[in-house]
DNA sequence: TTGTATGCGTTATCAC
DNA sequence: GTGATAACGCATACAA
């Protein structure tokens, strides 16, 4: 391995003098530049980012923690996060915690082994699993994002997407298709998401009545278990607050019979690929996941270089018209 | 932050015999390990990877570089990775070559510079991104892996489904369910790849006819520029080799009339969520994706303690039935 | 069983 | 501008 030292006697400088070279905008002398240069090209030097880490007492690693990588809602985030930090020439761990079977506290203890920059937190904005973390976190004291949480602001940089905009913007384009009954499809949404939405339809609706509101469980046969429920109360417009529920109602829909859209118009939470491919295609309110991404890897840059942030960024949803609605 | 030589002092011991207790294995006496246990406790020890690192010259990362991990393709491969590094301790960096803008030859550097334990290339096995990574890496003498690539063995350890029997699988299913005129669709697909599956066709219908063969080419209009060609053929099966085509093309069938299955069964090469949430859902030749994930990392670590490996793993493909075909 | 001393490759603090 | 020299936190050869 070839080491400072060796382009240092090679050049006939001080290691001293090869390192200022190398660290960018420091000032060396012409003539030295030039052998120094000639030595790394002859000797083959590469860096010792390891080094430089133990001996600077930061890395350029950032991690993201999420539940799971194979997962469109996740991968979009996760993408928009690895463009980011490319660009700023710093590498990504992945941990999925599904995955891995370690507890909150034993992968904070590893990030702090490895001497993490920075740690970006993604969940579902309906999860819990990031709760006990929070307070290790906070005493440690390292650049964190939470993205994709829609909680208040607890200390913490938070990301996420505006869902009572969501909620508004999908429930105000429905109305505008004529569909004036509306229900709310959702799996596992806490209440005090569900709030959000329901604020939304209030907006929207001028308050005039309530939406119905039918939770998904797990296990649960659509056709049997929640179709029935929407066609008795004359649902015209259900907005699925989940994008795989909506791929799989829309099916149950067809094959009960029950025209997407004319009959029943769904509309979908998310926008990947899933709302894109299936059939009939989905409409859908898109939370900008890629966006969410991006946002979270500049906060913790910011974080890591010690710069003003905002501690809440709420990005604005949009409507991507397709089929179903 | 507390360092071995911080409890040392408070142990009363000194840092050699601290660093001998951590790691373990080492003897220690019953008394000093207690007072040992105790300092670590009392000051909140954290080890220190990356000196750890310096000093062993050895990390725990292994890489890992795709061209995008918003894709379930990948994501799946990743994920079967992360769950076997996760069980041994590694940590997983991502690289997406699509989206960082980088060269294969920088980001080996980079890989050097921060003495990765191992690389894992994984490509569409119809790629060819990874082609001039080849020579770099094997004068390096890293441990690397390509996942994915099914090209004959070049001095690295390959991992890959085995293609021709996916196609041999496939085309005795298409004829078990009378479907005797077929065509393979495929996406840009070498012809040294596109081989396989003619063998596999060749195996499983006895070398009786030539089937037909179509490439997607980028913007094409599947309704107009495909469909008719295989009506016009009396196709009555389709194996498609990407399975987002596969779910177009269906999509394309269905819209031209065309019953997906009674009149066109379509046959699609891979098994990720896309085949299920398709309509009709998809029936396909599953490639293992998350097991080809698994033994990859599984064949990194084996190189990385230096063990025996098989320099060549084939995967078995299967038959996932749906209601396409 | 435990301690001492040295070095991993780099950056930083001084002098010159 | 440049050069000694001392850290950074840990592991290990060797001595005790």
């Amino acid at each position: 391995m070839v080491t400072l030292k060796d382009i240092a006697k090679h050049a006939n400088v001080s290691v001293c003098t090869v390192s200022r070279y190398l660290s960018a905008g420091m000032v060396v002398k012409k003539e030295t530049e030039k052998r120094i240069q000639l030595a790394i090209k002859e000797l083959g030097y590469v860096p010792n980012v390891v080094a430089k880490a133990l001996k600077r007492k930061e890395t350029f690693n950032v991690a993201v923690i999420l539940p799971k990588i194979n997962n469109l809602y996740y991968s979009e985030i996760t993408s928009g996060i690895s463009q980011t930090l490319g660009k700023h020439n710093y590498n990504l761990y992945i941990y999925e915690v599904d995955n891995l079977s370690l507890t909150e506290h034993e992968i904070l203890q590893l990030m702090r082994e490895n001497m993490i920059a920075g740690i970006i937190f993604v969940g579902l904005f309906s999860d819990r699993s990031f709760q006990e973390s929070i307070h290790s976190v906070l005493e440690w004291n390292i650049p964190v994002v939470y993205a994709n949480r829609c909680i208040p602001y607890a200390g913490f940089p938070l990301v996420y997407p505006d869902l009572t905009k969501a909620s508004k913007l999908g429930v105000q384009y429905l109305l505008s298709q004529g569909k004036d009954r509306i229900a709310f499809v959702h799996k596992h949404l806490p209440d005090h998401l569900l709030e959000h939405f329901l604020d939304g339809f209030r907006q929207a609706s001028n308050g005039e009545h309530q939406p119905m509101v039918i939770e998904i469980e797990e296990g649960m046969d659509l056709s049997k278990d929640c179709i029935p429920g929407l066609v008795q109360n004359h649902i015209n417009g259900v907005f699925v607050l989940n994008e795989l529920s909506a791929v799989y109602l829309t099916k149950a829909l067809v094959q009960a019979n029950i025209r997407v859209f004319e009959d029943m118009a769904v509309l979908s939470l998310g926008n990947s690929l899933m709302s894109e491919i299936s059939t009939p295609e989905l409409t859908c309110v898109d939370l900008q996941n890629r966006e969410l991404g991006i946002r979270s890897a500049e906060i913790i840059l910011s974080q890591i270089r010690k710069e003003e942030l905002e501690p809440v960024t709420v990005l604005e949803p949009s409507i991507v018209r397709r089929q179903s609605a």
